[in-house]
Parts: structure tokens; C-alpha cells; sequence
RNA sequence: GGCCCCUUGGUCAAGCGGUCAAGACAUCGCCCUUUCACGGCGGUAACACGAGUUCGAGUCUCGUAGGGGUCACCA
């Protein structure tokens, strides 16, 4: 059986898109899953596009998402070069080769004539007025240096069949294709070309791309048949979309791996989610490691239909990765957004770690979720209504000052102590604990929601802080 | 507009002629609990529409509608 090679060609274009993450996803998966090669190529061969950087970007997201090439630009292998702006001679060569079968042509219409050709509907279609030309013509206008390209001729009839292992059988017509440009004026080839001639040459076997290629893919097994090579198989994925009519673009701010992981997503859970949009395992699973993702990818799995990206989701997978870091990984990944957070060189970021942990979905809701330990002031005392434990503002005024004694009196200010005291409290008062607890807990924080309950946060805070938050807090109800 | 493709709950999705139409997220309710969170349990909610084929259709065919892709010296 022929060896499963599968590639990724990304332009560098400065970012990660989502869904050319996920498309290399299943390249990776569907080579490994098999035993074959993956191999990444930089597609640049459009130099007014080129970003500063752009390949670095293409690097590190792979690597960051465990998403390892056996073959490219910074990796090797015997089929390089693996960046299309050093093959130029290459493509040149196979051009030249493809107009001697017959497959291409040269022209040299002006951009003017070209523009003449658009109808009113703002559509136009080349009319092959250059297949006419003489080889002797061409010689010599070629000779005199004048720019030229190099198109492909496409029958003006017959309709071109092949099988998408996804989509199944895909027919179009060849009057409905145009002659695209092969090779530019600079001498650089187009993706039409470049990647016909790449995908042969690197002993590419199965193409997997987006479906935006479905309808073209009829070219490029023309110039395969011309040139007498095998075509390869096409895996074609359906677009992601963020909401029903638009896709996922750079353009919303939404589709870039890095933003995500600068949010505070954790690239596993990215990939993980990405994985999911398109593609289900048969086994009914939702979170796995790139190893069974491996086990578990299969074709069938994938669908035909777009899917719409839902951050909702995303968050969720994300905060079930978090939960399962131990508190020093968890702190690890969550430095940096410490360090965004006024409490940062303040507190034992170990424990908060702890408290955190279950209470986030993303990292860059720390600050937001620790701020009110540095930040203290005044805040809505309807908060301290509580449907179920039956406690409201005016419960609060008579059981804060009983807290704030227990406190002041504590004899040290340890889990059990503070613990002992407001249970006991409770008891004494014949109350429930929440009645106790929840009054603590929003008197010294201010807010609803926090990371860790009333004893926590009186831990975190210290006795002295505790006592005067209970006082400020005294003073609001009585205001 | 031409051509290609798609259509199961709000979202991701199982299903591949006979199921009470899975599961997950979200949502709602209940429970647990040392309060928030976590966790546990349960509820609401879907086969776009219309014709066929068939004993029987979400599953096959055709049409309609809706959506997407593509029509560059971009990939």
C-alpha cells in the first residue's frame, strides 16, 4: 500500500487562522492515524503579501498546538525546498513542459483587453485569444521581452469527475472553468499551479483542504492527467463559520490562535475544540489528548456541513482542562495573568491558585476575579439577599457586628479557627450557617461571585483587613 | 447571476430504511455543600418544506426554500 504523506500549506500571512489550524489538524491526524508523513509548505509565492515574520507565527502555533511535521522549511527532507518562493525554477520548468502537451499557453493580453472582456453582470471570462498565437509568434514576443503568462487550456466542453472522500462524487463542467493563470508575469507560479507541481513532487497522496478548492479541484486533475502523474485523493473540509452567514475571519478578530491563547485558552483545549467542529469520534467523546484524537480520527466522522465556532463551548472545554492542572501547573499557565492583576507580588499566588481553579473558565478573568482583595469600596447591599438562606440587608446588620467580635477575639487566625468561630456562631445563634457565612463572605469582598467562601477569604485577607472590611461594611448597611 | 456543495434542538452533533431520534455545550429546576464555585440528578428543546419510491423515510429520488463556496497575475 502507497505511504499516507499529507500536507499543510499555509501563506504567511501573520496569523493562525482557526480553521487552517483545524485543516492541520486532520492533516497531522490522518497521516499519523495511518503511519504516514506530514509535511508543512510555506505557499509565498504572492510577494506582495509578504508579512515580516509570517513563517515564525506558522512555527510556533504548530508547535504550541503539538502539531508536529515530519517534513519543512525548518525541519528538511528529501523533497525540499519546502517554501515555494525557492522553487521557482522548478514550476517554470513544468509550465514549460505542460504548453509543449498542450495543457497551457502563453499570453500576453494587457490588463486593458482583460478588463474589456467583463460583462454587465461584472463577470468576465478569458476567451483564449492567446492559444491562437504561432509558436514562432510567441518565440518572438517573448524574444522582444514582452511580459507574458503562462495559462492553462481548458476544453471549452466535457465535464470532469472525480471523488472527494468526503463529499463524494463532484462533477463540473469544463465551460464553467476558466484558463487561469499558471505562472505570473514576475515568474512566479500561482496556487493553481504550485500546487499541483508540489503536491506530485513531494509524493503528496492525500489533499486535504477547504472546501473553497472543491470546485476548482477539476484544473488540477486536468494538468495531473496531462502530465501523466496519479492524482492524489482530496479530503475536503467544510468552512467554520461564527455565525450563520459569516465565516470565521481575521477580519471579526476571532479566528486568530494566538488572541485565543492570549485570552487564556490553553492550546490543547483549542485544538481539542477545534477538532470537534467537523469531525465526531465514533466513541461519543468529547475531551482527548492528541494521542487518542490520533486513535479515534476517522473520515466518516467528518461532515459535509459547515459548522458555526461557539466560544460558549470553547470556554467550557477550556475551564474542564483547567480543573485537572495540578495548583502549580495551573499557576504556571496563569502567571502572566497575575501579573495583570493588582494583587500580583501581594499574596500567595499558590493558594489562589487552589481557589481559582474551579472558578475559571478562561485565564483572563483573574484580574477581574482577585482585584476586590486590593480593591475594597463601596458595592450594592442587595447582595446580601440570598433567596434560599433567607438573609438579606437587614440580617446583615444585626450578624455582621456578632462576626466581627468572633473575629476580633479570634485567639490566631488559622482555616480551623475562623471555621470554629462563625459555625459556632451559628449554632449559638441558632441559625443556619449560611445565614452566618454569606453576610461573611459578600461584607468582605464585595461581591457576588469569589474565588473561595467566606473562611477562605478571611484567610487570604488577613484579621486585620477582615476587621475593617466588616466595619466599612457596617457602615454602608447603616447608611 | 452561472456553476459546485450543504440543511437533525439555540450551538456542536449521533443516526447510514423499522430507535420512545443518542450524547455534549447552553438553558431551566432539584440535590449536595462551610456560603460562591465544583459536583450529582432531572426537565424543556430538532429531522427546513413539498412531492414521490417503499409495507415502512431523518435516512433513497426529484423539486422548492434557506445557507455556504467559487467565478483574481490571492491562496
Amino acid at each position: 500500500m502507497e505511504k499516507i504523506r499529507t500536507r499543510f500549506a499555509p501563506s504567511p500571512t501573520g496569523f493562525m487562522h482557526l480553521g487552517g489550524l483545524r485543516t492541520a489538524l486532520y492533516c497531522y491526524l490522518y497521516s499519523k492515524k495511518h503511519g504516514g508523513d506530514f509535511i508543512l509548505r510555506i505557499e509565498d509565492t504572492d510577494q506582495e503579501r509578504f508579512v515580516e515574520g509570517a513563517v515564525e507565527v506558522i512555527y510556533s502555533s504548530l508547535n504550541e498546538s503539538g502539531i508536529c511535521y515530519d517534513e519543512g522549511p525548518d525541519k528538511g527532507g528529501e523533497f525540499g525546498p519546502y517554501v515555494q518562493s525557492e522553487r521557482k525554477a522548478i514550476y517554470l520548468e513544468y509550465a514549460k513542459k505542460l504548453v509543449e502537451l498542450g495543457g497551457a499557453y502563453y499570453c500576453f493580453c494587457t490588463k486593458e483587453r482583460l478588463e474589456s472582456l467583463t460583462d454587465e453582470n461584472g463577470n468576465r471570462k478569458y476567451d483564449k485569444h492567446c492559444l491562437k498565437l504561432s509558436k514562432e509568434e510567441v518565440e518572438a514576443r517573448i524574444a522582444a521581452g514582452e511580459p507574458y503568462v503562462i495559462r492553462q487550456n481548458i476544453p471549452l466542453e466535457g465535464t470532469s469527475v472525480y471523488e472527494d472522500m468526503v463529499f463524494g462524487t463532484i462533477s463540473v463542467d469544463y465551460a464553467d472553468l476558466e484558463d487561469n493563470i499558471l505562472i505570473k508575469s514576475d515568474g512566479l507560479p500561482t496556487y493553481n499551479f504550485a500546487n499541483v507541481v508540489d503536491d506530485h513532487l513531494m509524493k503528496i497522496s492525500h489533499v486535504i483542504r477547504g472546501t473553497e478548492y472543491l470546485s476548482s479541484t477539476p484544473k488540477y486533475n486536468l494538468m495531473y492527467d496531462t502530465f501523466g502523474w496519479e492524482r492524489p485523493h482530496y479530503i475536503h473540509l467544510p468552512i467554520i463559520m461564527k455565525d450563520q452567514t459569516r465565516k470565521l475571519s481575521k477580519r471579526y478578530g476571532d479566528a486568530n490562535f494566538d488572541d485565543f491563547v492570549n485570552k487564556g485558552y490553553l492550546p490543547e483545549a483549542i485544538v481539542n475544540y477545534v477538532a470537534l467542529l467537523g469531525w465526531s469520534p465514533k466513541e461519543n467523546v468529547e475531551k482527548m489528548t492528541m494521542a487518542q484524537m490520533i486513535e479515534l480520527f476517522s473520515l466518516d466522522g467528518v461532515s459535509k456541513s459547515p459548522s458555526i465556532f461557539d466560544d460558549v463551548k470553547l470556554r467550557w472545554l477550556n475551564g474542564e482542562y483547567l480543573k485537572e492542572l495540578s495548583d502549580e501547573e495551573f499557576l504556571k499557565v496563569a502567571t502572566p495573568f497575575f501579573k495583570q492583576s493588582k494583587v500580583y507580588g501581594k499574596y500567595d499566588l499558590l493558594q489562589l491558585s487552589a481557589l481559582l481553579k474551579t472558578r475559571v473558565e478562561i485565564l483572563s478573568e483573574i484580574p477581574d476575579k482577585i482585584n476586590f482583595l486590593e480593591e475594597f469600596g463601596e458595592y450594592d447591599t442587595a447582595l446580601f439577599f440570598h433567596k434560599k438562606m433567607k438573609t438579606d440587608a437587614e440580617l446583615a446588620k444585626t450578624v455582621l457586628p456578632w462576626i466581627r467580635e468572633k473575629l476580633a477575639s479570634a485567639p490566631s487566625f488559622d482555616h480551623d479557627t475562623i471555621h470554629d468561630l462563625l459555625i459556632g456562631l451559628a449554632t449559638e445563634k441558632e441559625m443556619k450557617n449560611g445565614q452566618i457565612l454569606w453576610p461573611a463572605r459578600v461584607a468582605l469582598s464585595g461581591k457576588d461571585v469569589t474565588p473561595g467562601g467566606a473562611i477562605e477569604l478571611a484567610l487570604i485577607l488577613g484579621k486585620e483587613e477582615c476587621l475593617r472590611r466588616i466595619d466599612f461594611s457596617i457602615n454602608l448597611l447603616n447608611k
